[in-house]
DNA sequence: CTCTGGATTAGCT
DNA sequence: GCTAATCCAGAGC
């Protein structure tokens, strides 16, 4: 029944990699007996400490602590001092590694997400770092949420074929290391930018 | 303790 | 294109 959920492995190998894996899964919420779900179509590789965009890239502390978990978690961060972005940990513990979720199309309870967005086109519910998050209600309380759990969980599409074509680029909104191409998404009318 | 600026967004010019 | 909104992490003293 849950047999499409992407189990530990899948978090657990490269991040760049694991980045571009991403791009066509469903992002699943369960909420209040509703059903939330997005395609991934839009992502941001962070790599610890040699990353200087990362988080970690000066080591651990109280807000970056989940970028050290196991693969397979979730780290959700405050910025802007109203916004929640959130990222899917990778490899194994200890590594500092992640990957943040930037755009997905709606594909379930997009009635929940308008409520939770205002009302708005559906091209504009999770088309960015804060925007989906605020579409899924994920904010502080869902910081370190295990992926491999019951709530919130990334599954395979089962209507579509992995993506033919993964676009790259700059990362968007950083200042340092923007040479290099860590942005990877597909082609997309719901993509944060395009 | 104080200070700076941020993995953003919405709304305006 | 520009910037306010609004909190707090992280750095420096």
């Amino acid at each position: 029944m849950n047999s499409r959920r992407l189990p530990r492995s899948f978090y657990q190998r490269p991040t760049l990699t694991v980045a571009q894996e991403l791009l066509g899964k469903i992002l699943v919420r369960r909420w209040r007996n509703t059903l939330l779900a997005g395609k991934i179509i839009e992502v941001e590789a962070y790599l610890g400490e040699q990353d200087p965009a990362s988080h970690a890239y000066r080591g651990r502390t109280p807000r970056n602590q989940v970028m050290f978990w196991n693969g397979g978690h979730l780290y959700v961060y405050f910025t802007y001092g109203m916004h929640f972005c959130a990222n899917v940990v990778t490899e194994e513990e200890g590594r500092a590694r992640a990957v943040l979720l930037r755009a997905l199309e709606p594909v379930a309870g997009v009635e929940t997400m308008t409520r939770a967005r205002g009302s708005d086109l559906i091209e504009n519910l999770c088309n960015g770092p804060a925007k989906l998050c605020q579409a899924f209600r994920i904010g502080r309380p869902q910081n370190g949420t295990d992926l491999c759990g019951k709530t919130i969980w990334i599954e395979e599409d089962r209507h579509s074929a992995p993506p033919q074509i993964i676009r790259t680029s700059p990362r968007i909104g950083i200042t340092s290391a923007t040479h290099q191409q860590w942005r990877f998404f597909m082609n997309s009318p719901f993509l944060s930018r395009r």
